[in-house]
DNA sequence: ATGTCATCTTAGAGATGA
């Protein structure tokens, strides 16, 4: 089966590009990221003339997370216990259970922000003492995390600022103490296979980007491939994040 | 790098977030 983590930046605004995309890759899963869509507004109907079942969680301006299946769609949770905001959808998809995660930004460190990003981090490891890590199971979503130095275009530029930090860092790797690997795409253009570029200052042409989504599966998920589709991130009205797509024997 | 984009607000340019 083909699964992909997206940061759409608004599915509302992203629809004519995103319906296509779905036709032309046919995923069979896809974990959907900042939908900034409200419940009622969310695209049901075109989703479903493509073959998708949808669990979607948002409430409107802000984030919004949503998992997209033609493979079944049950055992939906919208919860991250003690976080009220809609950034966490999950849903067993045929053989696979997925789970969609828009992590909190952080936007500075010592800003209250930041210390919501870590306890979203901490509460979405406890939720996992819920599954067996010897299942089938994939967290796919934008973690607002560069988990390495070689995963920001240039670590000097980020120099006391957010996504690079070690507790950051560390919260993703208690996600990977767990029993989850993180599964890189394929090298991209400049070796690195970025997810994210900024919208301003030409970043996407200068190739000055971002590792923020992952791919987190469980070793029962056999991985055959997986790439960053770069072309979506291009043109008129892209989002500022690539689909990250993998190709896993299931 | 801070050159854009998306959304909301008691109508329309500014605030907010990324």
């Amino acid at each position: 089966m083909r699964i992909v983590t997206w940061n759409v930046n608004s599915i509302g605004a992203r629809l004519p590009r995103l319906l296509p995309w779905l036709e032309e890759n046919a995923p069979d899963v896809v974990a959907l990221q900042e939908t900034k869509c409200a419940d009622d507004a969310f695209p049901y109907a075109d989703l479903a003339a493509l073959g998708y079942e949808a669990a979607h969680s948002g409430d409107g301006r802000w984030n919004g997370v949503a998992v997209l299946s033609r493979v079944g769609l049950s055992d939906v949770s919208l919860v991250l216990e003690g976080h009220p905001e809609p950034r966490l959808a999950s849903a067993q998809c045929g053989p696979l259970h997925v789970t969609s995660v828009y992590v909190p930004n952080g936007r500075a460190l010592g800003d209250p922000h930041y210390d919501y990003k870590l306890a979203w981090f901490r509460s979405l490891r406890e939720r996992l003492d819920g599954f067996d890590p010897a299942s089938p199971l994939a967290v796919m979503g934008d973690m607002n995390v560069a988990l390495h130095d070689r995963d920001v275009w240039d670590i000097g530029a980020f120099r006391d600022s957010t996504h690079v930090t070690s507790a950051e860092r560390d919260a993703v790797r208690a996600l990977l103490d767990w029993g989850l690997v993180d599964v890189e795409a394929r090298p991209g253009k400049g070796d690195v296979p970025f997810t994210y570029w900024d919208y301003r200052a030409g970043m996407m042409h200068k190739n000055l980007g971002m590792r923020i989504d992952y791919l987190l599966a469980t070793r029962a998920v056999p991985v055959r491939d997986a790439w960053v589709d770069r072309e979506a991130r291009k043109g008129k009205g892209a989002s500022d994040h690539a689909p990250l797509v993998a190709d896993v024997d299931l």
